[in-house]
DNA sequence: TATAGTTGTCTATATCAATAGACAAATTAT
DNA sequence: ATAATTTGTCTATTGATATAGACAACTATA
């Protein structure tokens, strides 16, 4: 983010190539290693980074693997993506309305749902009693292909009984909730925290083992302030960051 | 966060002892391993998480070291440290009235001070030119003596001459602006990200390496639009969780 | 006092991670 | 063509990581 030269750190459970790995991510996402252009010579990272060749090696493969680099033999390793999308986060928080600009096509997929009694905090979010039936889906919102958040939403089942179906159709939360005469709706709160990915989130999110996720969990109420959904989404963030807008 | 039985990821450049301090800390913060009371004995984890109990120990030991364990031969391993702090980001954001009610002290400590030339991305922020001098500070946020974030911050050196003596004088962001006849300021942008603590935020947080850290970049304008802070802070993930206040 | 349950220590073994060096293979520049 | 540069492959060695088993030390309780 900034251009300190920040150092590798041994023995600390996390391994060198790994960390290696993560610095040039950061680096791309920074634009310190432009798109399309080579990478400097694993000798020169080597050095750079103050490891081994293999060990820059190492980390290279992870990312060949993951499909950030291309290293070809005799010319260089080259970056093929591109910098982080910028989701913004504000009162009228939209999946898709959100990333205009920056994609071409975005959807949200609707990998399952199923209906589960509410526990504590599902029922204080919702305003509903502790026990009731809650809808939950599970989502997956992607652009230009590329899967960019997983999402775990609850409905209270009695008020949207059906949703899931809805969701499926359209593809959009907000014209699902239009089926249930709820036309607008704001973003009452948002909690934010970041982890490690869990085996889930790897798999849906089509991310390599060690990757970090951006976490909010967030309150969308009506225009009087009723509570209708709550959400915990994950946002891979080696593709993902969040702007937040005050205003609007 | 939420109560999915997610699983250890083997060979992944993280290793399993360091997986399983983040899962104990993520329990702990979420409240599964309750404040004072004892961990699941060693056996019992080693058997949760699929993993030897050497393993564990490992990652109990480092937990120790980071004082947020303590274990006790012959009783259990006893949880030491308490739920993330929620510090609040909104247009009036503050670092001293958003933690009032969580902690009873809170100061911002200045680590160093420099002059420098605004590169690009510091001079658009700034609405400066680049390569006009900018003032840079080194802070860490202290709650109740726990260092809960640490930021870089830069200011117009024209315009804010001397404000690094303010700042160490008073602790507070907002009583320096305070004698530059700056009596109120909004936050005008906030990007999110989330990465891996490099060396020197791991020395400044009191953090083990492998720790993440959640990454706000901001700009503060005065009340008619004018730009007069840019700051890039970092937090602890697993000792705080950044709650957006939309409305204020 | 016994006994069960817990953490602490020790040995041993296999695999992963990192370093080191040498050379092959492919590409680009001279 | 030749040389220089760069990625790819191989062998070898060291230390960290993970598993396995056994037993000691300590605590609480029946």
């Amino acid at each position: 983010m900034i251009g300190l030269a920040s150092s590798i750190e041994r023995r600390n459970g996390v391994s060198l190539w790994r960390q290696i790995a993560d610095r040039i991510l950061q680096g791309i996402a920074n634009g310190d290693f432009v798109e399309n252009a080579a990478l400097p010579p694993e000798v020169a990272l080597a050095e750079r980074y103050g490891v081994n060749r293999h060990t820059v090696r190492n980390a290279i493969a992870a990312l060949v693997q993951e499909g950030v680099l291309r290293a070809e033999q005799g010319r260089g390793t080259f970056v093929l993506s591109r910098k982080r999308l910028s989701y913004p986060i504000g009162a009228r928080t939209r999946f898709s309305t959100g990333l205009q600009g920056q994609t071409t096509e975005r959807h949200i997929a609707l990998l399952s749902s199923s209906t589960e009694p509410a526990n504590r905090r599902i029922a204080e979010a919702l305003g509903i009693a502790r026990g009731s039936a809650v809808i939950r889906l599970e989502t997956r919102g992607e652009a230009d292909g590329h899967p960019v958040s997983r999402a775990t939403t609850w409905f209270d089942a009695k008020r949207f009984a059906g949703i899931e179906t809805t969701m499926a159709e359209t593809g959009s939360i907000t014209a699902s909730l239009k089926r249930f005469a709820i036309n607008d709706y704001l973003r009452h709160s948002t909690v934010l925290s970041a982890r490690h990915a869990d085996a889930d989130d790897l798999a849906d999110l089509d991310l390599q083992p060690g990757a970090i996720v951006l976490v909010t969990v967030a309150v969308n109420v009506t225009l009087d302030g009723q509570p209708i959904q709550f959400a915990e989404s994950r946002f891979p963030a080696e593709r993902v960051e969040l702007k937040l807008s005050v205003n609007d």
